[in-house]
DNA sequence: CAAGGGTTTCCTGTTT
DNA sequence: TAAACAGGAAACCCTT
């Protein structure tokens, strides 16, 4: 298959670059801030890796945890909202038994890796204070080097790797030393960290949508707006940051322009089968585990309310990388399925949605359509 | 490269 | 008065 050897081609050359020797994969690790030029697929959460935990703002805490939620395919909706309002100085200070409280069955995990952050290696911080005297490390910096994300690429690949000697480059690439510098410690599929509830929620998104049960982290950030947080949830819209590229959809206005020009740009793109209606729908499906985001009126009729709506907003745009969605957003885009017939109109009651006979996969007994 | 799908963003006006 | 609803318009990014 042609998009297998792509794929093992980029982990051959991935890997030629990590395996030299001891120094170079320090520099890979911290490569962007000596300005090394690292593989694409292997940046990509550079904004939180390329700063000591303790120096994390909200935004590096929300970019680790949905880093995490994504690489092991948690389901998000189950996790406490709390971690939003934390920054990394407040994050480190948390017990492991805070964490687990916070994250649930992922607590463990997080909490492991966060250690192995902070303290990762004498050698790395002692590079890093150097290089932060040589380069001030603020979110300006780092927007340059946001550009791709990466772990997940290559690990939403995993599952579709038939070619034997491209999945055990990959178990070996994910699994690297290197990875667990970083608190990448685990194999790109297997939820080891995780106790059996979470292995479960692993297992309750299988059968869906390939793209869109996975949902990536449950925020209820009221605080988590670019008005009051002009950090590295603003997107590069001008030259000094990087090549101009307009955001999407309508350009926004120019009271925006100061916070659009620290804002990190990443891909809005959904992989296929990624539909906003899906979303919902699976976030509705195991109520037990959607944390009070929305729940059925009456679930033989597909008739659900939204009980959080900025939370589900902010999470689907975690899932869109778009830290600006709000739920205003987020139900035109409900609206325009009424005329798909996706969703019905339900008059007078607020917040409330039908799914429509062009929806599928929220029927109690029914198989779930792929996409 | 063009067209179309599925949003995203902004806006004005209306309803609850 | 705020929040939610409605829907037009324009723009974006992706797939085909």
């Amino acid at each position: 298959m042609a998009a297998t050897c792509e794929l093992s081609n980029i982990l051959t050359n991935v890997m030629s670059t990590m395996y030299q020797t001891e120094e170079s994969q320090h520099i890979l690790c911290h490569g962007p801030l000596l300005g090394v030029q690292l593989p694409s697929e292997v940046l990509a959460h550079s904004s939180w890796y390329t700063v000591l935990p303790q120096l994390w703002t909200k935004n590096h805490v929300l970019e680790w945890i949905s880093y995490h939620v994504e690489k092991t395919n948690y389901d998000a909706s189950t996790l406490n909202m709390s971690f939003c309002s934390m920054d990394g100085s407040e994050l480190s200070r948390l017990s492991r038994e805070s964490f687990l409280s916070i994250f649930g069955p992922l607590g463990d995990h997080l909490y492991r890796s966060l250690r192995e952050l902070s303290g990762f290696d004498d050698e790395l911080n002692s590079l890093f204070n150097d290089i932060s005297d040589i380069l001030p490390i603020d979110d300006g910096s780092q927007s340059l080097l946001e550009t791709v994300r990466f772990g997940t690429t290559l690990e939403s690949n995993l599952s579709h790797l038939e070619d034997k000697e491209s999945y055990d480059a990959l178990n070996l690439l994910v699994n690297s030393s290197s990875w667990s510098d970083l608190g990448y410690e685990s194999g790109p599929t297997s939820p080891d960290s995780l106790d059996s509830s979470s292995a479960a929620s692993l297992r309750f998104q299988i059968p869906r949508s390939p793209d869109s049960g996975g949902s990536d982290s449950d925020i209820d950030c009221t605080d988590v707006k670019p008005t009051i947080m002009p950090e590295s949830f603003v997107k590069t819209e001008r030259s000094d940051c990087k090549p101009y590229k307009r955001g999407r959809g309508r350009p926004r206005k120019m009271s925006r322009g100061a916070v659009d020009c620290l804002e990190v740009k990443k891909s809005k793109h959904s992989p296929r089968g990624t539909h906003l209606w899906e979303f919902i729908r699976d976030i509705l499906i195991y109520p037990e585990l959607n944390n009070g985001l929305m729940k059925w009126e009456d679930r033989t009729e597909g008739v659900f309310k939204f009980l959080k709506s900025e939370a589900v907003a902010q999470l689907w745009g975690q899932k869109k990388k778009n830290s600006s969605m709000t739920y205003e957003k987020l139900s035109r885009a409900m609206r325009y399925y009424y005329k798909r017939e996706i969703l019905e109109r339900v008059d007078g009651r607020r917040l409330v949605y039908k799914f429509g006979k062009n929806s599928s996969g929220w029927k109690l007994g029914e198989v779930a359509v792929h996409s």
